[in-house]
DNA sequence: GTCTATAAATAGATAGAC
DNA sequence: GTCTATCTATTTATAGAC
């Protein structure tokens, strides 16, 4: 979706509807008699994104897997929806950073969804004592904080001249989720067996 | 400042300089009077965020502590920066999520000042045999990763008809820096004494 | 359904009085 | 240095032809 692109990239403001018609090699006019306003086009594209992050993450949850193999795979999921919908990251924190003031209840019950699954992965390995018990909402931001994070560092690295600097150094996507992988299960084992 | 607070919280386009003039007190042709334009007015609340957070972390690489001890003292300064100016993760996310697009030259360097500090407290470690060798990068994001992601989630869950959602729940900010010492100390070092 | 043209509002920036 | 008034460009949104 053109609009997705950009919109994570200009965020809701940044955006002229003309581009994103433009973009999409349709006129503005078109964009308007499908999806009414600017507002609702970006509700839509926020829509898709959690939808399709839900459902990865439910089936996870979902699945009979002891529980560290499911962080493993939540992890891998997340940054392998990174890869197919690059927009993710970029407009998820754009609009955490403004205080989600386009999300209404219906795109809220996506995002809900998104967490319940994840807490449901925390809770079945506590209950099987994998896992101790640590704040859900901690642990959900120790491992999407970096994932996010890391996906708006690697855009901004991509920028000319930026290159050379340290913190904008290249990144190897499996390097990426092992890390996360390994840091997150060192976060929620009780031993040292890994 | 209250034009960091406007950038913040509705993005560089999202703002209007009539806005931000109204809110510091003061009219419109004062700021392009001290300023130059509204892209110079962003940029210095950028550069003086980043020099703000460089010279703590820099006092902290300094310092003569032990390197598990910078981390921790690392981590509560930025939360600490946080609540001094809690303009501080959303700009930057959303800088970041652009791409970094009104990065200039001078304020790259501030940024890569912040950065430097971390990787020499990280390598301190790793010379004393306290921690592993990881990907400073990955090491950094992994820290202020969930740091920045929850200021901002944070944010979002202060607004109305929010408070209900497990992933909006208050975290105490004592145990969001316990939390994160401890996993960053998990993260870093060989064995899991702590 | 798809387009052109345009209305209506708003924004960044500046001129010029004081 | 500080203000009011305004210019100019851009933007969301829609009217209306086809």
């Amino acid at each position: 979706m053109a609009a997705a692109t950009a919109f994570s990239r200009d965020g809701f403001d940044g955006v002229a509807v003309d581009d994103i018609a433009r973009a999409a090699g349709v006129n503005k006019a078109m964009l308007y008699y499908h999806f009414g306003s600017k507002q609702d086009l970006y509700r839509e594209v926020v829509r898709d994104m959690l939808r399709a992050v839900g459902g990865a993450v439910a089936a996870i949850a979902r699945s009979d897997a002891p529980a560290p193999a499911k962080v493993e795979r939540f992890i891998q999921a997340v940054a392998d929806l990174r890869e197919s919908r690059p927009w993710f990251p970029p407009l998820m924190l754009r609009e955490m950073s403004a205080g989600g003031p386009r999300l209404d209840p219906d795109t809220l019950v996506l995002m809900k969804a998104v967490f319940a699954a994840f807490a449901a992965i925390l809770e079945a390995g506590s209950a099987a004592r994998d896992f101790r018990r640590v704040n859900p909402v901690l642990a959900y931001m120790t491992i999407m904080g970096p994932l996010m994070m890391n996906a708006v560092r690697e855009r901004a690295a991509a920028e000319p001249g930026r290159a050379h600097l340290p913190m904008f150094a290249a990144v190897d996507r499996h390097e990426l989720v092992t890390h996360m992988q390994q840091t997150a299960l060192r976060m929620l084992t009780k031993d040292r067996s890994r």
